[in-house]
RNA sequence: AGAGUCGGCCAGGCAGUCGCUGUGCCGGUUGGCAUGGAGGAAAGUCCGGGCUCCACAGGGCAAGGCGCCAGGUAACGCCUGGGGGGCGAGAGCCUACGGAAAGUGCCGCAGAAAAUAUACCGCCUAAGCACAUUGGUGCCGGUAAGGGUGAAAUGGUGCGGUAAGAGCGCACCGCGCCGGUGGUAACACCGGUGGCAGGGUAAACCCCGCCUGGAGCAAGACCAAGUAGGGGAGCAAUGCGCGGCCCGCGCAGCUUCCGGGUAGGUUGCUUGAGGUACACGGUGACGUGUAUCCCAGAUGAAUGACUGUCCACGACAGAACCCGGCUUAUCGGCCGGCUCUCCAC
């Protein structure tokens, strides 16, 4: 393990292979330039909610990436709400997803909605990209 | 019982399902099991330290902070106890609380005058001069008691004194000085004595005393792999750095010789001025001893989501190297000390 980067240590395997709803460091975008490619050739769903940008990746599973800002959600404890449930969101419906890079921005309104609110934008968009990355 | 005041504590509970993450054990791996997983402020980054690197040869000038006394502490601008002053009926609360005869500045409006004093309305006419000569009138003057202005007007009250007045004199109070007593001290009390010296403002400059190197975990250390970073010697001038400036010192530049670094990861990273219990010392902050416990450590960043249920219907709010404080935010609830008022006995 010396030596080794954590994020490296499981990612050949697929994490929808045991069946369950995981959500393990490999389901994460974890560097830097995992985000730029993502931002660079984006396909983009958007309400009043969130900003996802979404594009192939190389792995057999999707990828979930974070982008809550500072600007747009003062609090820490309510950037922490949010972050949560976009992971929980996401632990929920990946199996549903193609293998996709998505990045979630949180908007400048996110922060008033509430949570089973957030959970229903959230499911609006995995399903969109789903659709429009399958074919 | 009500009102108040001070101090301390808690920060939704329980159950189920699905997750994230640290550690330990098992396992060839996927993983499984066990166990730990935000706060009283984690916040603001306002002080003080630890830790790390740089500068550590010092000097001068600046700059900043603090400011009744004693104690506590690693240290503090914090805390505890005490003193002075102010507020409150009281418990209690507030206090930036050294120096204004070292110097400089400022003091709006009003007011005569806001500081080497001065005289608006007033009061007086004793002494001197002139006129009249019966009281008187004017000049030269005296005075600051009374009025008025102001936040503030050259001690306060009373008696004497006087032409009217004035610390001019006296008594008490206040102020300064000296001595004594108590107290570690700040200071308090008592006695004597002095004479009216002197406005306020030092979170205005300033003076006095004390304190202060710089940066910060993206500090810093280590590891693996390619493209020119490091060390030694010589050299004139320029730039940069050592918090600022002047010395002073160092580095960069050019020539020459010798050997190897930044993007990623690991570490620093949680055992500590640590918690809990008891005993002892202390008015207290706190200290000492013994026993016992290990109590977040992420790094695109964990500590959650959903459902059910109960109630008082859940506020402010999220660790990022670690501690000690301060300040600010906060739905509500509980406990205790003390004070005042009312009722009953």
């Amino acid at each position: 393990m010396r030596g080794v980067p954590k994020g490296a240590s499981g990612c050949q395997r697929n994490p929808l292979g045991s069946g369950k709803e995981r959500f393990g460091r490999c389901s994460r975008l974890l560097k830097a330039d995992d985000f730029k490619t993502v931002f660079s050739r984006p396909r983009k769903s958007v309400d009043d909610c969130f900003t996802v940008l979404a594009c192939a990746n190389t792995q057999k599973h999707p990828r979930l990436g974070l982008a809550i800002a500072k600007r747009q959600v003062r609090s820490a404890v309510a950037r922490n709400r949010i972050k949560r449930v976009i992971r929980e969101s996401f632990r929920r419906h990946q199996s549903l997803l193609p293998a996709l890079d998505i990045v979630v921005l949180a908007r400048r309104g996110t922060e008033a909605k509430g949570n089973a609110e957030l959970f229903r934008s959230l499911q609006g968009h995995w399903s969109r990209l789903g659709r429009r990355c399958a074919g």
